[in-house]
RNA sequence: GCCGAAGUGGCGGAAUUGGUAGACGCGCUGGACUCAAAAUCCAGUCUGGCUUACACCAGGUGCCGGUUCGAGUCCGGCCUUCGGUACCA
C-alpha cells in the first residue's frame, strides 16, 4: 500500500510540475512501479502468495491511490519493472556490457547462513552478525558473481559531477564514494619466495618507518607463505573472521586482532627485514590487500604494533618537537624525514615524490591512481528478479544468450526457498537448455539482476515504454533527456544515482544517447518518520494516507505535506497542524463564492498605478503582486512550506477586500487562483470556474507575472543599534539621505539618553536597515 | 568506525544568506455569536523582571570557546538525532 512517504515524494513534485505547465512548459511526468526486489520475495516465503500475484495486486492497488491524488500523470506511459517488455532490455543491457567486456565473473563473499542454507541480503543479519530467521551465525561464503565495471567509468564519474546541478552534499558524498586517492605501490620481496608483496601507499615518505606489513586475511598469498608452525593460528584466525562485517573489521574503535604467519618482507628502500601478519582491519577489496605498516605515522597501525609489541619507529619529525621526544600517538601530517637515509632533512611532502621516483628507477614500484569504487556486483541467488542471460555449456563454456532469444522469461513455478542456492535451480524446464552455439546439454545463470539494474535506465525507457525496436526510442530520448528535474530521497546519493549515471554514459558510448549525465537537476525529498523511526512495514508504523483523503480531500493533504516543513528536510510525522490547511482551504473557497458574480461582471484591468488606488486598495495590490514575485520563486525551489504561508498571509490581507473597487477584487482573484493551483489543484479549477472562467487552467495555461511597480515600498522602518542592541525603530521615506538619516536618530530620545557624554567610536548605516553606532 | 546532513517557543517551522529572532500554522487563553454546544470570527501568546497601563530592562536559536559594531547564520572543539556504508530500494 502507499504509505504518507510515497505521498510526499508524489504530491510536491507534481505541484512543481503543474507550477511549470501553468508557465507555458511542455511536460512529461511520468509515473510507473520498480516492482522487482526482495520484499515481495520476502512475502511470499511467509504467505506463500506468489510475488507476481502480490505485486501486480499492490501495483494495481497503488494505481488507483495515485489517481485519487490528482497528479498530472501521463498514463500512457506507466510501465513496470517485472514485465517482460521492460527487464528484457535489462538483459539485452547486460549482453551489450558483456561484448565490450564490461561484464565479468569472479569469486565474491555472500552472506551464507549455514542453517537455513541460503544466501542472505545484509539487512537479514542482524547486528550481533546471526540470522534474522534462525538466529545462526552468519559467516562470509565465496560465490563466482557477475561484476559490472563501473570503475571503467571512475574518473569521468568525478569529473561529471561538476556538470549538473545537483546537492552539493550528494555530490560529495559521491566524491568520496568513488575515493580517488594518489598514491604509490611498492614491491616487498618474501624471505626464501619469489613472489613479491604489492603494498599501496599514500604516503611513501614514511617507507623508512615501516616494521611490519599486514595482509588482508583472504589473501591467498597467505597460504603459500605461512611458516607450519603458524598454521594452526592463521588458519583459526581465518575462520573467525568470516563473521565479522566489513564495517566491524574496518571500525578504528574496535579493538585491533590479527595473527603473525612467521614469514618476513623485505622492505626495498632499506633491506630491512620485516614480520608479515594478518589482520582483519585490512581488506582484500581495496588496494592491493596488502599495507605496509607505519606504527609511527598512522593511527591504526600505532594501535596495532602497541598491542602486539611491535617496533614504533619515528621518521616524520612533527615541527616544534624534538627527535628523542617518544610518540605518544601516530603524527599523521607534515613534517621533516629523518632516520630516512638519504632523504632525512626533506620535508614529508616533497619526500613522496622522491621516493617514487626512485622506486620507479628501481623497478620496485610505481605511482598509482587508487580508487575506493568498486565494480558493481550485480549477481543476486533470488527469484524475484531479471534472470541473467548467460548458458553454461560444457563445450563450449560461458556462451551469451543471442539477442533474438530475447527476453529469457522469469518462470512462474519455482521453490522461493530451496538448499542451498537461487531459487530458479529448482525449475529444471528452465534450468536446462541447449547451447545457443553447439546445441548441446547447457545450463541457464541460475542468478538474477541486482534491482538497481532495472531502476538504471528507466527513465528512458518512460518516454515509450511500448517501443519494441530497442531498449528505448533514441530520438525521444535525446529530446527530453537529460531529466530536467529528478526527485529522489538522499538514501539514493550513492550507489542508485552513481549506478544511473554509470549506465547512462554506456549507453552515450554505444551511440544510444547523446548526453552525458542522466538527470541535469536533482532534489531530495526529505524521510518522513513515525515517533522518530524511518516507515516499514517490519516496524509496523507506517501510516496510510487513506483516511486523511477521506477526511479532508487530496487537496488539504498535499498542501499540508508541503507546509509541514522544508521539503528536503522531512520530518516526524504529525497531523496536528492539518486542520489549519483545512481551515485555509474553506476561508480560501468561501471568498470566491462571496465574490463569485461580482467578478463575473467586473473585468479587471492588467495593471493599476498606485496613485489612483486608496490605501486599503494600495495595500491590497502590493501584498498580491509581492506574493506573486515570491511564491514564484520558492515553488521553483521546491520551497513549498513558505509558498503556501505566503498564500495565508495574502488571503489574510485579503479579508479586506470588500472594501476595494470591484475589479481590482476581480485582479486579486485571478492571481489568488492560478498560484493556489499548483499547490491545491482541485481547488484552483473550482476557484478559477467560480470567478467566470469557462476553460480549465491546466488547458489554458496561465501564470501570471508580478507588477514590478508594485514591489517598491515608500516607506521603511530603520532599526538603531547601539552596541549591537536595539535601541530605536524609527519609520522612514525610503532611500532617505545618510546625513538626514543621522539628524533624525540623534534627535531621538532614546538614543541620545544613550549617546549623551559618551564617546562615538563608529557609527555604521546599512540603508534602508540598520544605523549602528558603537559609543564607549 | 567512516562519509553526508540536521538541532530555533508548548508543537511544525520562518528569518531577504552577517543586520529588528520567532513570519505562517497548530495548540493554549480570553472574547463575540448561540438556550447550549460545534463550526466560525476577533484579540493575546519566547522566558524572566518591573509596571495600573503604555513602556522599559535582562536573557534567549543543542553545548563550550572565537571572529565581528553586530552571529540562528562565519571559524575551532564537542554532544545528540537522522541518512548511507556496496545483497532493502
Amino acid at each position: 500500500k502507499m504509505h504518507i512517504g510515497h505521498w510526499y515524494n508524489y504530491g510536491p513534485t507534481d505541484s512543481w510540475a503543474r507550477f511549470k505547465k501553468l508557465k507555458g512548459f511542455n511536460v512529461f511526468e511520468p509515473i510507473g512501479y520498480d516492482a522487482f526486489g526482495l520484499p515481495a520475495e520476502n512475502y511470499a516465503i511467509k504467505t506463500g502468495v506468489h510475488p507476481q500475484d502480490s505485486t501486480l495486486k499492490n501495483i494495481s492497488d497503488i494505481r488507483e491511490m495515485i489517481k485519487q491524488m490528482g497528479g498530472m500523470y501521463d498514463w500512457d506511459a506507466e510501465l513496470m519493472t517485472c514485465a517482460p517488455e521492460y527487464y528484457k532490455w535489462n538483459q539485452w543491457l547486460f549482453l551489450q556490457l558483456y561484448k565490450r567486456g564490461l561484464a565479468y565473473r569472479k569469486n565474491a563473499p555472500v552472506n551464507w547462513c549455514p542453517s537455513c542454507q541460503t544466501v542472505l541480503a545484509n539487512e537479514q543479519v542482524l547486528n550481533d552478525g546471526t540470522c534474522e530467521r534462525c538466529g545462526t551465525t552468519v559467516i562470509q561464503k565465496n560465490l563466482t558473481q557477475w561484476f559490472l565495471k563501473i570503475t571503467n567509468y571512475a574518473d569521468e564519474l568525478l569529473a561529471g559531477l561538476n556538470k549538473i546541478d545537483w546537492p552539493e552534499k550528494t555530490k560529495l558524498m559521491q566524491t568520496n564514494w568513488i575515493g580517488k586517492s594518489f598514491g604509490t605501490e611498492v614491491e616487498f620481496a618474501i624471505e626464501g619466495h619469489d613472489e613479491k608483496i604489492t603494498v599501496f601507499t599514500t604516503r611513501p615518505d614514511t617507507l623508512f618507518g615501516v616494521t611490519y606489513i599486514v595482509l588482508a586475511p583472504e589473501k591467498e598469498l597467505v597460504q603459500q607463505i605461512t611458516k607450519a608452525e603458524f598454521k594452526a593460528g592463521v588458519e583459526k584466525y581465518i575462520e573467525a573472521v568470516k563473521s565479522f562485517s566489513e564495517i566491524e573489521r574496518i571500525s578504528t574503535v574496535k579493538e585491533k586482532t590479527g595473527v603473525p604467519t612467521g614469514a618476513f618482507a623485505i622492505n626495498p628502500v632499506n633491506g630491512e627485514h620485516v614480520p608479515i601478519w594478518i589482520a582483519d582491519y585490512v581488506l582484500a577489496t581495496y588496494g592491493t590487500g596488502c599495507v605496509m605498516a607505519v606504527p609511527g605515522h598512522d593511527e591504526r597501525d600505532f594501535e596495532f604494533a602497541k598491542k602486539f609489541g611491535l617496533p614504533i619507529r619515528k621518521v616524520i619529525l612533527q615541527p616544534g618537537t624534538n627527535v628523542e621526544e617518544e610518540l605518544e600517538e601516530a603524527y599523521t601530517e607534515v613534517g621533516t624525514m629523518i632516520n630516512s637515509g638519504k632523504y632525512s632533512g626533506l620535508r614529508s611532502d616533497e619526500g613522496i615524490e622522491k621516493i617514487s621516483l626512485d622506486l620507479e628507477a628501481k623497478r620496485v614500484g610505481r605511482r598509482k591512481i587508487n580508487y575506493r569504487l568498486r565494480d558493481w556486483l550485480i549477481s543476486r541467488q533470488r527469484y524475484w528478479g531479471t534472470p541473467i542471460p548467460i548458458v553454461y555449456c560444457n563445450s563450449c563454456g560461458e556462451v551469451p544468450v543471442p539477442e533474438d532469444q530475447l527476453p529469457v522469461l522469469l518462470p512462474y513455478n519455482v521453490n522461493f526457498r530451496p538448499d542451498g542456492g537461487s531459487p530458479l535451480v529448482s525449475n529444471h524446464e528452465f534450468v536446462n537448455t541447449k547451447c545457443p552455439m553447439c546445441q548441446g546439454e547447457a545450463r541457464r545463470d541460475v542468478d538474477t539482476m541486482d534491482t538497481f539494474v532495472d531502476s538504471s535506465w528507466y527513465y528512458l525507457r518512460y518516454l515509450n515504454p511500448k517501443f519494441n525496436h530497442g531498449m528505448f526510442d533514441t530520438k525521444l530520448a535525446n529530446e527530453w533527456t537529460p531529466v530536467d528535474m529528478y526527485v529522489g530521497g538522499s538514501e539514493h546519493a550513492v550507489m542508485h544515482l552513481l549506478y544511473a549515471r554509470f549506465v547512462h554514459k554506456f549507453l552515450r558510448d554505444i551511440g544510444l544517447v547523446n548526453s552525458d549525465e542522466p538527470f541535469q537537476k536533482l532534489i531530495h525529498q526529505g524521510t518522513i518518520t513515525n515517533q522518530g523511526a524511518k516507515m516499514s512495514k517490519s516496524k509496523g508504523n507506517v501510516v496510510e494516507p487513506q483516511s486523511f483523503m477521506e477526511t479532508y480531500g487530496s487537496d488539504v493533504f498535499r498542501m499540508y505535506l508541503m507546509f509541514m516543513g522544508p521539503y528536503e528536510l522531512g520530518g516526524d510525522w504529525s497531523d496536528k497542524g492539518i486542520v489549519g490547511v483545512e481551515r485555509f482551504v474553506q476561508r480560501v473557497y468561501a471568498m470566491f463564492k462571496a465574490h463569485a458574480i461580482s467578478a463575473k461582471v467586473n473585468p479587471p484591468k492588467e495593471k493599476y498605478e498606485i496613485s489612483e488606488l486608496n490605501e486599503v486598495e494600495k495595500s491590497i495590490y502590493r501584498k498580491v503582486n509581492q506574493t506573486i514575485h515570491k511564491v514564484d520563486v520558492e515553488i521553483e525551489n521546491f520551497r513549498f512550506n513558505t509558498a503556501v504561508a505566503m498564500l495565508m498571509e495574502l488571503s489574510n490581507e485579503l479579508k479586506n477586500l470588500d472594501e476595494c473597487r470591484k475589479d481590482l477584487q476581480s485582479y486579486s482573484l485571478e492571481r489568488f487562483a492560478v498560484m493556489i493551483a499548483p499547490l491545491a489543484p482541485h481547488l484552483g479549477e473550482e476557484c478559477w470556474k467560480l470567478i467566470g472562467k469557462e476553460k480549465s487552467l491546466y488547458e489554458n495555461p496561465l501564470w501570471f507575472d508580478a507588477d514590478e511597480k508594485a514591489l517598491s515600498v515608500d516607506n521603511t522602518t530603520v532599526v538603531v543599534q547601539i552596541n549591537g542592541k536595539v535601541r530605536a525603530k524609527i519609520d522612514l521615506a525610503i532611500n532617505t539621505p545618510q546625513e538626514n538619516v543621522k539628524k533624525i536618530v540623534f534627535a531621538d530620545e532614546k538614543i541620545k539618553s544613550y549617546t549623551t557624554g559618551k564617546e562615538i567610536v563608529k557609527e555604521i548605516y546599512i540603508p534602508n536597515k540598520i544605523y549602528t553606532i558603537v559609543v564607549k
